[in-house]
DNA sequence: AAAGACACCAACCGCCCAACC
DNA sequence: TGGTTGGGCGGTTGGTGTCTT
């Protein structure tokens, strides 16, 4: 590893992490604070370099993320803001409260991406695919998003073909083919060229949802988030649901199926204005990402609202009760 | 029922950069 | 001023679960 020769000279352990290094990790950093990671292994009593702790900690234990689905605002968010930074996914994440780099970058490449690419996007460059694959096949461009999904493309001048998803996981297909169904060329060239907040449609995507299993876990995660992000059925490496199935792609639905359907969702992207506006890495970007939320209502603050929990409340170390 | 394919995601790797000495 | 260290970031990998054949 070059300069982290920490890493080399003490055996550290590596994959994944165990429920009681897990434990070690977060009380520590509860009780003390993230200082200086690379004493921290040594500290908390870990075998673990500092790096994949503060990894660990920052992708996984700390207590503000917020876990489970995607929003459909959250979607569009990483959208709307990769269209404008690519993947810069710290940049993204700053935008999206809970949410880590990683997450956003492993739901980029495993859910939105092909999701673009069925809307007939080019997830790249966020134009329309059927120029970018003219440019490619005459480039030979092999790009892996595009090289690898190309073949199965439809032709995309014709709209109606555009309409058939294709042929992926049936099962893993449901979310998209529901997203597929309410989009027409017209209300897809709106998602790309200015996004809109449509609850209709949310609330018709949830009406395929079974109301329990997936879904349950992802309402407590957002509305009752006292729990720092663990909710009661934690486990190790997982979040689980009543049905005891991890979440999934399958899963990612709007959150809630309550009287406050609608609020919850808004907030639970926690995301608002201000914040937005007081993104000055890049300014040209603000102008693009207020649009998709204005008129929301936005009842909580994320934020306050994690930041009004102890850290070390009992409660939150239950979690490695279940374990 | 079993094997292979596929999808997801946690974690690792390597590079970059700023801070420190 | 140059070397070292630590933290941050994006890309990639490998384990695991699920689906298809």
């Amino acid at each position: 590893m070059g300069r982290h020769s920490v890493f080399v000279k003490e055996k550290t352990r590596k994959g994944l992490w165990s429920p009681e290094e897990d434990e070690k990790l977060y009380n520590y950093i509860t009780r003390f604070g993230v200082g200086c990671w690379s004493s921290v292994p040594k500290l908390a009593g870990l075998q673990r370099c500092g790096k994949s702790c503060r990894l660990r900690w920052i992708n996984y234990l700390r207590p503000d993320l917020k876990r489970g689905m995607f929003s459909q605002e959250e979607e569009d968010m990483i959208v709307t803001l990769h269209k404008v930074v690519g993947n810069r996914w710290a940049q993204i994440a700053a935008k999206l409260p809970g949410r880590t780099d990683n997450e956003i970058k492993n739901f980029w490449n495993s859910n939105l991406k092909k999701k673009l690419i069925k809307q007939g996007i080019d997830p790249n460059t966020h134009k329309p695919l059927s120029e970018n694959y003219q440019v490619r096949n005459e480039t030979n461009c092999t790009d892996k998003a595009s090289s690898l999904l190309m073949p199965k493309l439809p032709n995309m001048s014709n709209s109606a073909e555009i309409e058939q998803p294709f042929h992926f996981n049936s099962k893993r297909i449901f979310n998209s083919e529901a997203i597929t169904r309410q989009l027409t060329e017209v209300s897809r060239n709106q998602l790309v060229s200015k996004q809109v907040f449509d609850p209709l449609f949310l609330y018709e995507f949830q009406a395929n949802v079974n109301p329990i299993g997936h879904y349950v876990h992802h309402h407590n995660q957002i509305e009752g988030n006292q729990d720092f992000g663990f909710c009661s059925n934690f486990q190790h490496g997982q979040m689980t649901t009543e049905s005891g199935i991890s979440d999934s792609s399958t899963s990612r639905m709007s959150t809630s199926n309550s009287s406050n359907t609608m609020i919850s969702h808004y907030s639970s992207a926690g995301i608002q204005m201000n914040e937005m506006l007081e993104w000055d890495a890049d300014n040209k970007i603000d102008s693009l990402i207020q649009y998709p939320y204005v008129g929301i209502k936005n009842e909580e603050n994320f934020s306050n609202n994690n930041n009004n929990n102890n850290p070390l409340s009992g409660e939150n170390l239950d979690v490695f009760h279940h374990i």
